[in-house]
DNA sequence: GGGATCATGTAACAGGTTACATGATTCA
DNA sequence: TGAATCATGTAACCTGTTACATGATCCC
């Protein structure tokens, strides 16, 4: 799922949209996306391919004179549609965080900062959440188990509060902050 | 990797073997391992052949009266040097913590506390490198981006700097300390 | 008789890696 | 001439998910 927003993403920031060796350069080293995620040819190509399937993208052959021709994709009104949809979600589980938040956040701040301020707090309120489940597992003696690895148990839970917590205080300083109320 | 290592690990703790269908049940709910890896039965049957090609695992077709008769799989000699091996080696990646890490603490513990205390200070050997290199990037202004997402590039080193650190700070909190040095 | 459990799988699909194939053009 | 870059893919493999197929037996 992440790749493909993330293609999609790129074809709505550039409106004249791209072809795939050009997309795959924003995946490579050094440029910020790919930082946060890899995209080898093989997994680029099969991607757009499906999204045109899906109807988020539609690709034309652009000749070129005497460079072999290219097939150029754009998004449709679908899948910006898709895009925002997709952007408005917050992930379920801390372990995505690494990856497709990251990819969320980048496309959020520069599509619609205000889109970016809900989606951050609506993150923000998901770990909160998932921080309480696991300080309930650990608080209740029934649910870590008595096979006489009871040790291990809570320390697989100790480890995952350690990892939300984590990401809690990182959400808390990413700077998307809510707008002021309006003054009047 | 991590799964076919789970299963040789507890082909080789119970020295009977075991058949898919009671491996299977280990790795549900409630059991010290399911709350780490999933395995679904036809991931488990799969990993098991696999094992077995690999000289890992033999198998046995084992008659039981009226009921059908099951494969019982036992880890052999390679199987056993293979596992040995592999929980000596501490995980590259702070990702990989949750859980490869997880299962290799569990089966060093079982099988021999000095390799639980070896794995446990060179996982945080490891994790103390990872963090120097990600501090080193965040020192560097070449290695943020000048395409305008510094800011963007700078919250993703601090996001897995975070999670490192929470790794770190957990792995101090395991109590597999070194053996007493021997007094005389 | 019927549902839970024992027991072993297959099929289809999704996502991902590595390596290779193809062929043109640009540039030192 | 030959290496780098432009441009698009295929093939083989691995890991994993969901769902289903099959058939027995145990227990109410």
């Amino acid at each position: 799922m992440p790749a493909e927003h993330a293609i999609l993403g790129l074809l709505l920031l550039d409106q004249r949209g791209g072809h795939g060796y050009d997309l795959a350069r924003q995946f490579g080293d050094g440029q910020p996306l790919g930082n946060v995620i890899r995209l080898e040819p093989g997994m680029l190509y099969h991607h757009l391919k499906k999204l045109a399937r899906s109807g988020w993208v539609t690709s034309r052959e652009e000749a070129q004179g005497s460079r072999p021709a290219r097939q150029v994709y754009q998004a449709t009104d679908a899948g910006e549609a898709e895009l925002l949809r997709w952007l408005r979600e917050p992930v379920e589980h801390t372990r995505e965080i690494r990856l497709e938040f990251l990819v969320k956040l980048y496309f959020a701040r520069k599509l619609d900062r205000e889109l970016a301020t809900r989606l951050v707090s609506e993150q923000l309120a998901t770990c909160l959440r998932i921080e309480d489940a696991l300080q309930a597992q650990l608080d209740d003696p029934a649910a870590l188990d008595d096979g006489g690895d009871a040790r291990f148990t809570r320390e697989v839970i100790n480890l995952r509060l350690a990892q939300t917590r984590a990401a809690i205080d990182w959400i808390d300083q990413l700077d998307d902050s809510m707008p002021a109320p309006e003054r009047r």
